[in-house]
DNA sequence: GTCGATGCAAAGGCTTTGCACAGCC
DNA sequence: GGCTGTGCAAAGCCTTTGCATCGAC
């Protein structure tokens, strides 16, 4: 059970900043909530798995489109140690989001741990800053990996 | 008192290779050391200040060098949510080393803390895979952005 | 003297932007 | 109907690469 699509969450949330709903805007939104929370896509992802569908959405729309949903913290944005930037459905969760990516093939798994929240609020308050986000990048190496290094 | 020059290690680690030392290498490798551990640069930056040296070296040069020194461990090439790709000196200590980044002007504190680094090892090892490094990023906003958002 | 390294400039990704047309409100 | 959003193509970063020359060993 995937989040349901939420076109008035969508719509009023445009609405308050004066901007429009568009058969693009809900699409790339459609798509992130259709693959669920804790995936996450390039731009270039986004754009091929919109080119399967009916119509089509341009690559400099996905990106307008990618920083809009940003910006108004319905998709995430993040950066891999390894990759280029992506995006993901932003929850409450992902202030306590975190992943374990295998720098060899790429694989990524996602966990949770509170205790990394608290270091990372532990921090901000220690320097007077106001948290936002917390994400913590481990770089490894996957099982598979491991076995090809020590071939 | 920074960690000394260290023209020796360096053109051995060089030498295994069947690379070569040359004052290149050795100005961007002393310009981390200069700037001392948990400093980060990015390539541009590295690039002005050592146009502002004796003999200059060239962006490409600077390229190169960079991940030549991170492929031989020397430094360590980090990705910041808001930045771009930087590098800064590798030691032990990156294993557990975290980054306080004001997402609004780009104000950078670095810290530690061992419940992290305990997590990432923590979540390595539920999955299978061997830890290489554990890097907290915590986007928040500074005590002076804070101020100036509510304006 | 040999073979790797450098500098320069051009080429390559990825992302953003300008502009005219399309379409949401 | 007005004004924002879209598509297309061009422009802009940042980074890498090709090639002739330089210089470490």
């Amino acid at each position: 059970m995937s989040t349901p699509s939420q076109p008035t969450t969508l719509r009023s949330s445009l609405h308050d900043r004066g901007q429009r709903l568009t058969p693009q805007r809900q699409r790339v939104l459609a798509l992130f909530e259709r693959i669920g929370e804790g995936r996450h896509l390039s731009a270039e992802e986004v754009h091929q798995r919109l080119l399967g569908a009916a119509a089509r959405v341009s690559l400099a729309t996905v990106y307008r489109t990618l920083r809009l949903l940003s910006s108004m913290g319905l998709l995430q944005e993040l950066e891999l140690p390894e990759g280029g930037r992506r995006f993901e459905l932003a929850s409450d969760a992902h202030r306590d989001h975190h992943h374990l990516v295998c720098v060899r093939c790429g694989q990524t798994e996602e966990f949770e741990n509170a205790a990394v929240l608290a270091a990372g609020e532990t921090a901000a308050l220690d320097h007077g800053f106001r948290l936002l986000e917390c994400v913590l990048n481990v770089r490894a190496l996957c099982p598979r990996c491991v076995a090809a290094e020590c071939r």
